[in-house]
DNA sequence: ATTATTGCAAAAAATTTGCAAAAGC
DNA sequence: GCTTTTGCAAATTTTTTGCAATAAT
C-alpha cells in the first residue's frame, strides 16, 4: 500500500470518517497525475475509471486530501482552483506567464526564509503561503 | 479634476473609448473606499449612489481600471476576487488569518528584490506578483 | 450620424448542498 | 444496525454575454 494511501487512511480514521471504493479511486486518480489539476479534469479522468463517480464526490474528496495534507490548493488569476501534490512535493512557488499562461515551478530558500522571518515579527503564525509571479516567459519573450 | 480621473480619460481616449457617468460613479466609488473591495461590495454602494447601475457595468468598468494600472484583482483562498487600489499606493502582500479571516498588508523590500533576481535567473521577465501567507494573526493565537 | 455603453435578464462556469439510497464498520 | 458516504439534480455564487435601447462624440 502506498504511503499516501495510509496518510488518508489515518486521518479517516482519526475524523470518524471511513474508507471508500470511490474516495480511493480519486486518490489514485490525483496521486497519477504530475501535473496541476482543475476538478474537472480530475472528474474527466475519474470518469473514465468508474463512470458511476459523481462530481461532487470529487470536490469533497479533494477538499478531504488538501485537509490531511495530500493535495493543495493555488488560484491562478484564471478564479479556476488547481490542485497539486503536497506530499514528499517540496513546496514551491510558481512563475506564470502572461502570454500564454504556461507556468514553472520555483522555489528559493532565501525568500521562504524571509516570508517566515516577516511574518513573525508581524506577531503572525505562518502556516502557508502562495506566491505568484506574473510576467513574459522565456519563450515568449521573443 | 483627480489624476486618477485623468488617467482613466487618457486611457479611454488611447483605445477609441468614451466618457460615461456612469463610470465615472464606479471610478469614484472605488477611490473613496480605501479597502479592498468586492464586486458585490462596489455594487451595493454604487446603487446607493445612482439605483440605475446594474452589476454588469460594475464588473465591466472594473476590468477597464485594472487595465489602465488604477486598480488590481486579488483572489484570496474563499475564490473571490478583490479589487485593490493600484496608483499611488505601493505595491504590497498580504498576511490573511486562516481562522477570523482578517488580514494585513505588508511589504518587505528584500523579499522584492530576491523576487525580481530569482524571476530573472529563470529568463523570466517579472511584470507582477501576487504573495499572501496563510496562518493564524496574533488575536486568534491566543 | 455613428459607434460605444448600458441595463436587464439570461447564460455560463465553478462549487455546494439536500436528500434518499447505498456502502462501510 | 447505525452512521457515513454517495449520486443526482437542484441551488448558489460569481462573472460574462447578447441585445435592444440609450448616451457620447
Amino acid at each position: 500500500m502506498k504511503k499516501e494511501e495510509q496518510i488518508l487512511e489515518k486521518y479517516l480514521q482519526e475524523n470518524g470518517m471511513r474508507q471508500s471504493k470511490r474516495r480511493n479511486v480519486v486518490l489514485r486518480v490525483f496521486l497519477s497525475q504530475e501535473k496541476h489539476l482543475t476538478a474537472d479534469e480530475l472528474y474527466d479522468t475519474v470518469m473514465k475509471k468508474d463512470p458511476s463517480i459523481g462530481r461532487a464526490t470529487v470536490y469533497r474528496t479533494m477538499k478531504v486530501l488538501c485537509d490531511c495534507g495530500l493535495a493543495r490548493e493555488t488560484q491562478f488569476s484564471d478564479g479556476i482552483t488547481y490542485y497539486e501534490h503536497n506530499y514528499l512535493h517540496n513546496h514551491h512557488d510558481h512563475l506564470v506567464c502572461n502570454k500564454c499562461n504556461t507556468f514553472v515551478e520555483v522555489i528559493d530558500e532565501r525568500i521562504e526564509k524571509l516570508q517566515e522571518q516577516m511574518a513573525t515579527k508581524k506577531n503572525f503564525i505562518p502556516q502557508s503561503h502562495t506566491m505568484i509571479i506574473y510576467g513574459i516567459c522565456r519563450k515568449c519573450a521573443d
